[in-house]
DNA sequence: CGGGTTGACGAAACCGGTTTCGTAAGCGCA
DNA sequence: TGCGCTTACGAAACCGGTTTCGTCAACCCG
């Protein structure tokens, strides 16, 4: 009849059932114990824990799913178009958000999509099977299509960035805009007075707010904006290294550049090195982010660090509690990057 | 009585009474005929899939879970403290991962581990609470626990790379001996007769294969081993840098260093840079990983590039397979790094 | 034409939990 | 003592599926 037999572990796991009759109970009352009902006596209750301790008794999610909904567990898309940019932290995000979702007995559920579209598609087939009951948005844009579709599904969800319309967004951000205000009063501060800014993306957030520290800290210490000095919607290194490019050429080039990113930071120094300049003397250069990449430079490149782990964690955090059903207004929190001081900036030549 | 509320996503789908209901059937009937049981009339089964499909119906795998066992989700469980190395391809990898499972209706549950007993936790907790129907194990080791763990656990799962004792196991592997028998050749052709070896851990699989194909490659060319050219155990840049130096400092220098992976590799290069030495022409390097890290050195890394995407999928599939119940000695696959030369090799100057 | 198969489906139990509802015991109080 | 109100638990329905089992009609064949 059956057309396969699948394997599987063979462990017979304890049920509830088992609990409640080694315990002398029924199951609704096991069941509600554990759950915090408030009728139940308190030594009953504390029976209950310890014998489902002593028994290693753990609900299986996907059994209290079926009737609460909720499969504990937090979703996470990818989009992989969006180039290599994400990739350098991966590994620390996700274990940032695994160690505080496991904390809690969540897991992750994760997929990965081409494009945007195809990412939207995969939030709505995640939601519509209940892979996950809320999602961490990485990279938010300012205008973000996944917050307007998991708004419209009614499905809990938790930024990493900030977005234009934050109606009852719940989000966590790292304050790169201050890092970028400080980058410009270090390498003043160093002698520099012309500066230049090599920007990513303005569809992302996180570009928007570090454009905008930079202008600030120029207007800090009293210097004034060049338009050919700021650049915009790089992404990759080439991007960088072309936008430095330029910038040297001027007849009056920088003496230092800021980077939003420490990918643009990399190939900004290739073009450099392209041209004879001693990287830190003739120009120097600040990036961000901290990845393993800017390290392995020689010498290493100055950055503003993100700890994507602490990151990752916090988003679940948040996200755990949205999907509880706190007030997204609450969830909200900020933290900052903080400089790692590597080889490529110095006092002008 | 309840403690709290949480919220979700509250659109209705459709279930599979919804389903029977609309085409006169019962719900078990509807479910035979979408699981293949023989006991259905083609024409009533063809029915009910295009009915299924108008309706946009899709069974909740936590649902059948309950029943069935199978959750249809991958698990994956990564060890972090097992050095930087795996994290460049990780996003690769994931990718490839996801888009076969999702490809197939399933998902991939992740967790992290601060280290091997962790991570052996990680697994049991996993499986106990069914949020995985089997492992993919990465890096895997010669004599690796996780195999023993989950072997004795009943679990199902499939290694990326071998393992001592194989026995039962369905594998992935790169052939990352025949790579370094490769780059052998090829530093012969180009004249080399003093080629040096900067190897990794043995206590991975691929650290014994990697070794393996460097010495079959010597005696492919007739060169014969000196140990002072091999070493071992490294993983980090540092540790790269560590064994160039010495081997550089011997009297007879090796004018070739072949590096188990690129992150040995680009310790290797800033070692023979800090001596002065021209890369490609005084020393030529060749790793192994195809790692961005590596191609966005100056000149890029020469290395064997592993297509972790397609690994990734295949592991995948091969996994859902083993899960579904066929045979692991039938579930055994191999494929090739290639060769993406870059300028961090040449002739001897 | 009748009896045994076979094909195709419905009914109901079942999986492991949660939640509603009913109720017996214990209590305070007149 | 009797009444109403809590308190604390059991019984049973329920969630959305799967699987077993029974059954009826059609079919085959002698």
């Amino acid at each position: 009849m059956k057309p396969n037999r699948p394997i599987s572990a063979a462990t017979r796991r304890p049920t509830i059932q088992d609990l409640a009759r080694s315990l002398g109970l029924s199951k609704g009352t096991v069941s509600r114990a554990l759950n915090g009902y408030t009728d139940i006596s308190p030594a009953t209750r504390q029976r209950i824990s310890e014998a489902a301790e002593a028994l290693g008794y753990a609900p299986l999610s996907h059994a209290q799913a079926i009737r609460t909904g909720q499969v504990k567990a937090l979703g996470l898309v990818l989009q992989m178009e969006q180039h290599d940019s994400q990739r350098p932290f991966l590994a620390e995000f996700l274990r940032g958000i695994t160690q505080a979702a496991s904390a809690r007995s969540w897991t992750l559920t994760m997929a990965t999509a081409e494009s945007e579209e195809e990412g939207l598609d995969t939030y709505r087939r995640l939601i519509r099977e209940r892979k996950a009951d809320g999602f961490i948005l990485p990279r938010s844009q300012w205008h973000d299509p996944r917050v307007a579709l998991l708004r419209d599904e009614g499905c809990p969800f938790v930024l990493f960035g900030r977005t234009g319309d934050a109606e009852g967004c719940a989000w966590f951000d790292i304050r790169g805009g201050a890092a970028m205000e400080d980058a410009v009063a270090r390498l003043h501060g160093f002698g520099h007075r012309r500066i230049g800014f090599v920007g990513a993306d303005d569809a992302f957030t996180y570009a928007r707010k570090r454009r905008d520290g930079y202008l600030a800290g120029l207007a800090d210490v009293g210097l004034s904006e060049d338009p050919a000095l700021i650049h915009r919607g790089g992404m990759t290194a080439e991007d960088g290294a072309a936008a430095a490019g330029r910038m040297l050429e001027l007849s009056r080039p920088p003496t230092a550049l800021i980077c939003a990113t420490d990918l643009l930071a990399i190939g900004a120094i290739r073009a450099a090195r392209a041209r004879g300049l001693s990287i830190g003397r003739d120009l120097s250069v600040i990036g961000y982010d901290g990845t393993r990449e800017g390290q392995l430079l020689d010498p290493p490149l100055t950055s503003y660090a993100v700890d994507q782990t602490a990151a990752g964690a916090r988003l679940a955090e948040l996200l755990i509690a949205r999907i509880g059903g706190a007030d997204p207004e609450t969830l909200r929190e900020t933290a900052d990057a903080v400089l790692r001081p590597g080889g490529t900036d110095g006092p002008p030549a």
